[in-house]
Order: C-alpha cells, then sequence, then structure tokens
DNA sequence: TTCCGACAGTGGGGTCGCAAT
DNA sequence: ATTGCGACCCCACTATCGGAA
C-alpha cells in the first residue's frame, strides 16, 4: 500500500466531523490493506509510530526537501526508512537523521509530506485517534467493538491487536491474554470538585483511597524477575531498584500490581512532585540516588495474584486479594465508607498530611483500563488567586484566530508592576476566546500580528490552580501547576489582583 | 426528545539524557 | 560548560457526536 492512500485517507477523516463517518473511511482502507502492512497502516493512521519514537521533533522537521509530483512510497519503505532514524545514535547522529529525514522527505509529494509530519511532531488533528481506529478495526475485521477494547487492555498495542482481528477475527483476539511481564493498559480516573460528588458519581458505599502525587507504576513479578511499568507502558525497572527489591520481597511469584512510588521526607510527609519525577526518571547514578531520595512504593490494586486473573472481579475482591498479598505498610491507606461525612474528614486528613487528594473507587467495578470509566473519581483541593492578563499568544487547530493562551502575572506593590507566573488556556468556552480576543486587541501594547501579543495590565481574572512550585523560568522563581481560568473579573483593577507575596505563601 | 459518556483537541510546567556548540 | 531538543512525568478543561434514557 502507498503512504499517499493513508494521506487521503487521513484528509477524508478530517474532512468529516461525524464520528461514524470518520470511522467509514478508515474501516474501508483497513479492509484493503495486506497483512504485512496493517500494523503500519493503524499505527499511522491513529497518530503513533510502530517504533514508537525515533528522536525526530519540530526542530528536525524544519528546512525539508521541495515535494514530488508522483506519490510512489509504499508503507513498507517508509518505515524501514523510520527504522534506520531510530537506528542513529551517538556523535554525528543528528545530522545523519537529517540526511534520513531528507532522503524519505524528499521521495513524497505535498500532501504525504503534511501528513508524515504532522505524523512525526504528534499533530495529526484528524480527529480520530485510538477510540475511533478501535471502531474502525471492529467495522473491518466484522468483530465486537469490545473484543477490540478488551485486547487492547491486555496486549497494550492498538496495531498489533488490529492486526490480529483482520487476519483472525474474534478467534485470534480471544487469544489475548494477561502476561506477566507485559504491560497492560492503565485504569484512569475521572475528577469530581468535592468528596460528595464524587461519591455520587462511583456509588455507595465506596473506597476512599490517598492520591499521591507521585509517579504511578505498574508491577510485575514472575517467579525471581520483576519488571516496573509507567502510565505509558514504559519500562522504569531500572531507575526504581526499591520496588523491584519490595516486589521480590512479597511471598507470592506470581503477581501484577498497581500503585504509586513517590519520594518521602525522613518525617513521611510526601516531597513535591518534581522531587519524585526527577529521581525516576533519572537513570544514571541511580545507586546514590536513591540513599538521598529513597522512593517508597503504595500498591492500591492487584491484576494478578498467584496465577489467578483478577481485572474481571469488582474492585472489593481485587482489593481482598491485594491485601492477601502484599503486607499493610505498601498498600495506599483506605477507608470503605457510605458516609459522607466520614469521607469528607478522609480527604481533609490525607491533604493536611500533604498528598494531593483522594480517589474515591466504586467497589462493584471491573479494572476498566484504558478509559476514564465512572468506578475512579479523584478529588483534589482546588486554590484560586485573582491575576492579571500580561500577554496572550495566538490558538492553533480549532483556536485558529482567537487569542487563547493567557500569560498571568501577579502585582508587585514594591515595584508597581506584574510577577509572570505562568501561562493557561484552560477553562474557555467559545464565547470567552471571542470576547477575550476582542478585548485583547483593544488594550495591545504593541504588534498583533506575532506570535505573543503584549497587553497593556488592565484585565483581572480568577484562577484555579493546584499549587505553586520553584520555577527556574519565571522572575519570581515560581510557578502555578495546572493553571485554568474561571472567570474575568471586570470589578477589579490591576492594582487589586493578589500581590507576589501572597503567592510566595503558598510554596511548599 | 433530552441527557450524558467517551473522545479528541488545545495546550500547561518540570525533569532527564544526549548531541551540538 | 551551556544550550536546544526530544521524550515523558504530572495534567484540566470544552466541544462534539451518538447512543442511552
Amino acid at each position: 500500500m502507498l503512504l499517499i492512500d493513508l494521506a487521503r485517507t487521513s484528509a477524508a477523516v478530517a474532512a468529516d466531523s461525524a464520528r461514524l463517518a470518520k470511522i467509514r473511511h478508515l474501516a474501508e482502507l483497513l479492509g484493503r490493506v495486506g497483512p504485512d502492512e496493517a500494523e503500519i497502516a493503524i499505527a499511522y493512521l491513529s497518530g503513533e509510530l510502530p517504533q514508537r519514537q525515533i528522536g525526530v521533533g519540530w526542530r528536525s522537521l524544519s528546512d525539508l526537501p521541495e515535494p514530488r509530483q508522483i506519490a510512489t512510497a509504499t508503507l513498507t519503505q517508509v518505515d524501514a526508512l523510520l527504522e534506520r532514524i531510530k537506528a542513529q545514535s551517538g556523535a554525528g547522529s543528528q545530522a545523519a537523521r537529517r540526511e534520513l529525514l531528507g532522503e524519505l522527505f524528499g521521495a513524497l509529494t505535498r500532501q504525504e509530506q503534511s501528513f508524515l509530519h504532522r505524523l512525526l511532531t504528534g499533530e495529526l488533528r484528524q480527529g480520530a485517534l485510538n477510540g475511533v481506529m478501535i471502531e474502525a478495526i471492529a467495522m473491518a475485521a466484522n468483530v465486537p467493538a469490545a473484543e477490540v477494547r478488551r485486547a487492547l487492555t491486555l496486549r497494550g498495542s492498538l496495531p498489533a491487536v488490529g492486526a490480529a482481528a483482520l487476519s483472525g477475527g474474534v478467534a485470534e483476539l480471544k487469544a489475548f491474554h494477561l502476561e506477566v511481564g507485559r504491560a497492560v493498559a492503565p485504569m484512569l480516573a475521572q475528577s469530581a470538585p468535592s468528596v460528595t460528588a464524587a461519591l455520587e458519581k462511583a456509588g455507595a458505599p465506596a473506597a476512599v483511597e490517598w492520591k499521591l502525587d507521585g509517579v504511578r507504576v505498574q508491577a510485575h513479578r514472575s517467579g525471581d524477575r520483576a519488571a516496573v511499568f509507567t502510565r505509558t507502558l514504559d519500562d522504569i525497572t531500572a531507575q526504581v531498584p526499591e520496588l523491584v527489591e519490595a516486589v521480590l520481597g512479597l511471598p507470592g511469584t506470581d503477581l501484577v500490581l498497581d500503585g504509586e512510588v513517590i519520594a518521602l521526607r525522613p518525617d513521611g510527609r510526601p516531597e513535591p512532585f518534581q522531587v519524585t519525577s526527577g529521581r525516576v526518571a533519572s537513570r544514571t547514578d541511580v545507586a546514590s540516588l536513591r540513599a538521598t531520595v529513597p522512593l517508597t512504593v503504595f500498591f492500591f490494586d492487584a491484576l494478578r495474584v498467584g496465577g489467578a486473573d483478577l481485572l474481571d472481579l469488582p474492585d472489593e475482591e481485587r482489593h481482598a486479594a491485594l491485601e492477601a498479598a502484599v503486607p499493610a505498610e505498601l498498600i495506599t491507606p483506605r477507608l470503605v465508607t457510605a458516609d459522607a461525612e466520614e469521607a469528607e474528614a478522609f480527604f481533609g486528613d490525607a491533604v493536611r498530611r500533604g498528598h494531593e487528594g483522594v480517589v474515591v473507587k466504586s467497589l462493584r467495578t471491573p479494572y476498566a483500563a484504558g478509559r476514564r470509566g465512572a468506578g475512579w473519581v479523584k478529588v483534589k483541593p482546588r486554590h484560586t488567586l485573582d491575576l492579571v492578563v500580561l500577554a496572550a499568544e495566538w490558538g492553533n487547530g480549532r483556536r485558529r484566530g482567537w487569542l487563547s493562551n493567557l500569560h498571568l502575572g501577579a502585582y508587585d506593590p514594591e515595584s508597581g508592576g506584574f510577577v509572570m507566573l505562568g501561562k493557561t488556556f484552560k477553562g474557555l468556552t467559545d464565547e470567552l476566546l471571542t470576547w477575550q480576543t476582542e478585548q485583547f486587541l483593544r488594550l495591545a501594547d504593541g504588534p498583533t500580528d506575532g506570535y505573543v501579543v503584549t497587553l497593556k495590565p488592565a484585565l483581572v481574572v480568577e484562577i484555579a490552580f493546584d499549587g505553586v512550585q520553584r520555577s527556574s523560568r519565571y522572575p519570581g522563581g515560581m510557578a502555578l501547576r495546572f493553571a485554568r481560568v474561571l472567570r474575568y473579573r471586570p470589578d477589579k483593577r490591576p492594582e487589586e489582583a493578589d500581590t507576589v507575596a501572597a503567592v510566595r505563601a503558598l510554596m511548599p
């Protein structure tokens, strides 16, 4: 199959806003692809690469050769070149990658170049990723979507699952099983503004567990071997020896456990997320780092214990299996209750201990991997500040033509100026985007045709955020975490905005 | 007919490792 | 030694479609 076939299908998918139409376009193409190219086609059309990452981003893709007129590149040829690019490493590799990219793009037409460029930068923007592709595979292979979804959960790779569905139908899909040592797509949580709201979503009685501000881990043990995976199924076994030892120290020899790894201070309180994140990401000198920034693991779910797959069991039974397999000090603190007041108190206690909040879990839901079902609902406290809009950036995609991304600042009474604390684009409705674009263009303090439009400090906006963290990027040495717009405050003048000192007081 | 679950898109800050400068 | 880039850790929120109610 030719790359141009995929590029044309992608264009058709992007042109139709209806989900069912997108699915039909994708299924039609999958019906034509041969078995040896099915995985490549499925990967590309759901915005992935079979290689996962190849060390090429937006910067390496600047300055590409002129396109050709005739499309001749096959999927196999493109895949082989991407494989060669990925294989480049060491001194001179950037130039070598650039040369191979030139060779690759020089063999493509304009439409193919555009498709591959967007694919490599992760910006396919055709309105179809995994979710839609699952349905398309089901349609093309004439199998139930639920079977495709189940196999994906267990296998973690849609191209592999899709190719199996296309070649062997339901029978081949049913052959996928949980395999110790191969990561399962992790279950995700919805969020709610309060514990009471979360209890309503999950249904009482429910389990309420601490939400730790660390890194999600899936630990596998088979005999005397252990492996640890992240949320995106990356293998981080070598970076977390404490966790490996903890798992190997358990009595069971056939385990898959879900949990969170976090750096705790000697007094037991959690380090800021930045500390845990840096520790987990470090691959050099892990041995000495574990002495200074030790990691602790807290498990909250069990997917396999003693040779039995638990995915389809309700939470209550999985947790019982967890308690039987793992000592209490390695299990996330948890309260089962139907009482909203009791749950609120548990939440308050977790937050006072420095944790991020809680996750409220239905006792009845199976491990619905890879989907944000109402089975798990997270609750976190929310801070707010009134800040001043210092500048705005023009939006992309569906936000093209709108000033979208806000630069936010706190008031500094000493200088009479404003100190930038970060940016946000979240929480804005189309109506608000239209309104603010109009306002910003009136308040522009300089040219409005660049990427950033600087404003006269005049508008105050109420911002919600999760916390203040240390920053080397911003002049005040601090930045907001997960900032989002709640509403504009036309009743406030910029000098009435919150001050730098008030923000500093929120630093951990 | 209305409601709501699931998806995709639109970007945020921080950290590490590596190659280039 | 410093800088830029790619990859990945954490992520919130709105619009939209289409099946559920």
